[in-house]
DNA sequence: TAATGTGAAGCCTTTCACAGCA
DNA sequence: TGCTGTGAAAGGCTTCACATTA
């Protein structure tokens, strides 16, 4: 089973579960079963124990799992065991937002850098981050990077940043990009999240004439 | 086929159809294939026929789809063939940017009302939308939340929004909310995201002393 | 001919049940 | 006894091939 594929949904998990420990280790706790990380999440305890088993066991059968051991080892799994840089370009009414976003943190992120095109916003500080020009990035060692640009400046944008040597980017700007063949690319749209939540909601009421077809 | 139950994934894509056919739309197309839309947004073309049949069948076999005709009926499938109200809570950085967002408006959602704790913001207008207390909510006749405020105020604010009759929730804040089973809830965790990312890419280098365990 | 719609195959993920260990 | 780790079953989703229709 270890040298088997691992599924995506596992990894997609793993956050969640790094989370949920960090909370716990707080409580001055040191072991914990999955059952109990399990009804803490508000998941299912052998989908907990599947998952971690994928990258190997971590636990003592009959004890649990040491809290501080299995983040180290969480850590580890998400290469989250060492400060990660990012840089993030557009620096928007959201940019500005993700930039002082304090959930970083935690998982060992670094917001590094911001960029933006626009002349008025170079040199800005926001948080303790001083906005450059986006040609200034190839000088520095950054792997990930965040768009925060609308639409129409996304797939330039994304050029400039393969150009430049990122490997991974987190977008929030839903259009469609080429390339994404060369760098793992996973987008954020909020609007269609919301799209996705319409279809689960029916409506309390239909206001007659507002109908749009 | 189409009486069977329809794979959350295939919903999960639809707003993506839909966004490809209104960005086609506007370039006076009348009948697309589905290979065309395909190749269009860069998925599968048998995914996306797949997906339509879910739902039933639209187009024509040796001519495609009519383009107006499916955005309406997709619009139709995600309810979002009216005007959807939705009510922010939490009107911080975050909160703020999605209130001025303009990605919404193509779906047809409309931010109806923004809601804050702090008195300091009470009445302070952000585009159009003016902030109040949360306890006036219940009298407005809105569907669905959005929530954007600090992890240790999500609990709380999911209450009350249950309690206004809120059926669905988008939320930003990751933090674990019991009472989930009655309504819709849809989790955007950025922080999460970008952890996911990281798994994905090797660091470029490793940097002694940085390591965190 | 050109494209849809769909049964079936194949693949991936979740769930289950329990052997095995502390 | 209590809990982990995992093989196997069940379930769900994606991919394929092709019958069908304009």
């Amino acid at each position: 089973m270890r040298y088997n594929k691992i599924p995506d949904e596992a990894v997609r998990r793993l956050p969640t579960y790094l989370r949920g420990l960090l909370s716990l280790s707080e409580q001055e706790r040191k072991k914990i079963s999955s059952q109990r990380l399990a009804d803490f999440l508000g998941v299912n305890h052998w989908q907990i124990r599947k998952d971690l088993s994928y990258f190997g066991g971590f636990g003592t059968p009959g004890i649990g799992y040491d809290i501080e051991k299995l983040i180290r080892q969480i850590r580890k799994i998400l290469k989250l065991n060492m400060v990660r840089k990012a840089a993030l370009v557009g620096v928007g009414n959201l940019g500005s937002a993700v930039l002082r976003y304090p959930g970083f943190r935690i998982y060992g992120f670094e917001i590094a850098a911001a960029f933006d095109n626009n002349p008025k916003k170079i040199g800005r500080k926001i948080g303790h981050i001083t906005v450059a020009k986006l040609q200034t990035l190839q000088k520095r060692k950054i792997d990930l990077g965040i768009i925060t640009v609308p639409c129409e400046a996304a797939q330039e944008t994304f050029n400039k940043l393969i150009t430049a040597g990122i490997k991974g980017v987190l977008s929030f700007s839903p259009c469609y990009k080429t390339g994404r063949k060369k760098i793992k690319v996973i987008t954020i749209d909020i609007a269609m999240d919301l799209s996705r939540l319409s279809y689960y909601i029916p409506p309390s009421q239909f206001v007659a004439g507002q109908a749009l077809s």
